[in-house]
DNA sequence: GCCAACGTTGGC
DNA sequence: GCCAACGTTGGC
């Protein structure tokens, strides 16, 4: 399988809970595309604001599920702009504080490109050299929306048996 | 379910 | 601005 990805481009990792929403779920909706709402964090929040572009790459990261694993990869079609749902009282993400006229929270909207059967497993990279350096393997580290090197974007998508050109 | 790590809040 | 208390994340 041989992907038109923009080498140029940047890479990220986006963490989601598959229990709330998996890969599978992005691949089954409509356009394969979804809103990348929810996000409450001001490190991710400001990468979503400001660093995530157009056709940047992205790996869908399932934490706390069985085995801990990428489970595919996505592409930003649309940058980032207010989350609505913090102005919804009834989401579970409603933030009070976070003005209309002046938004605090922000999302990008992705489309699914290729799921990766199967997944590639966090445990697996270890091994992997040239992705030693992954913020997803460092101890503690918490943010929702990482930045990926392209040695470890390449890496990942060597494991994943997918080909780049 | 536990708890280490980290982010946020708020009193001072 | 400090920092203790608290809440959340997320691997184990």
């Amino acid at each position: 399988m041989v992907l038109k990805i923009p080498r140029a481009g940047r890479y990220w990792l986006f963490k989601t809970e598959p229990t709330s929403f998996s890969f599978d779920d992005l691949w089954r909706a409509p356009k394969r595309r979804t809103q990348w709402d929810g996000v409450r964090n001001y490190q991710a929040r400001n990468l979503l604001r400001d660093e995530v572009k157009i056709g940047d790459g992205v790996l869908i990261y399932h934490s706390n599920h069985k085995p801990l694993s990428i489970a595919g990869i996505a592409r930003v079609v649309r940058e980032g702009y207010p989350d609505p749902t913090a102005f919804d009282p009834g989401d579970h993400h409603f933030d009070p504080d976070s003005d209309p006229d002046d938004p605090t929270w922000f999302m990008v909207d992705i489309e699914a490109v290729q799921p990766f059967d199967p997944p590639v497993q966090r445990d697996g990279l270890r091994k992997v050299p040239a992705c030693s350096g992954m913020m997803l393997l460092q101890r503690g580290a918490r943010l929702s929306v990482q930045p990926v090197a392209p040695q470890e974007w390449a890496a990942v998508l060597r494991l994943a048996g997918v080909a780049q050109r």
